[in-house]
DNA sequence: TCCTTTGTTCAAAATTTATTGAACTATTGA
DNA sequence: TCAATAGTTCAATAAATTTTGAACAAAGGA
């Protein structure tokens, strides 16, 4: 891990939710739960924006604390910071990520995949 | 009920998440959430905010489906959509309660009542 | 009726967020 | 070494959100 990263009580739970309160955001988690234990590329993401304009979400969701971005050769490797989550905030993820599987946006994506 | 409120499915994740993604509203859904059963009356949270402000903030929970807002006389009461949020997303208003009961500000209140 | 209480609406200003394109860095493979 | 790949940074813009004060409205009590 290169990359600046919160450390778990470094994670703000208003913050968390903010991050969260975005479509296209909202949309990378549940693509992430939906394949956890699966290190997912920025790339994979292309679909739900720009490239630069990914950067900037991805980035977000990492200073949150939400993911995890580690360095692999010529690309990055994103993960959900599960444990820590689920850790400082019990039941939190697992309901947001439940409720987001009936997000059409979201429907969408579980079919192409 | 004479003001605008979402039905229980127009209710929306995202839109949630970000309304609750803020330190003031956060600490009103706290404050809601510990003494429920009890409706609130606008002028309980003139600690987190300008009368104008707190109008502003109130009507973005109502809008976003997290508190019900009921004229009575001269003031409104408020309380929590407990039961359509619950339906909604399962776990989630539980989650954020207890994770918001950790939040120095909430401290601070809770000393007070 | 008049005053007080409770809270709203409006418009302006301040602040924060999101989106874009161009230029750039670093790694990998040929 | 050279080119392609993966993704970033920067500056500018666009758009949304917050915050404020002044003026307003509606109900209740003296």
């Amino acid at each position: 891990m290169s990359l600046p990263h919160p450390t778990a009580d470094q994670i703000s739970l208003a913050n968390v939710l903010a991050v969260l309160g975005d479509q296209t955001r909202l949309a990378i988690v549940g693509y992430l739960a939906r394949n956890e234990g699966v290190a997912m590329s920025c790339g994979q993401f292309l679909e739900f924006g720009s490239k630069t304009n990914l950067s900037y979400h991805l980035a977000k969701l990492r200073e949150a604390g939400i993911t995890s971005t580690e360095m692999s050769g010529t690309s990055r490797l994103i993960t959900l910071r599960r444990s820590d989550l689920d850790r400082r905030f019990p039941g939190l993820l697992d309901s947001i990520v439940t409720a987001a599987r009936d997000i059409p946006q979201l429907e969408r994506l579980r079919e192409e995949s």
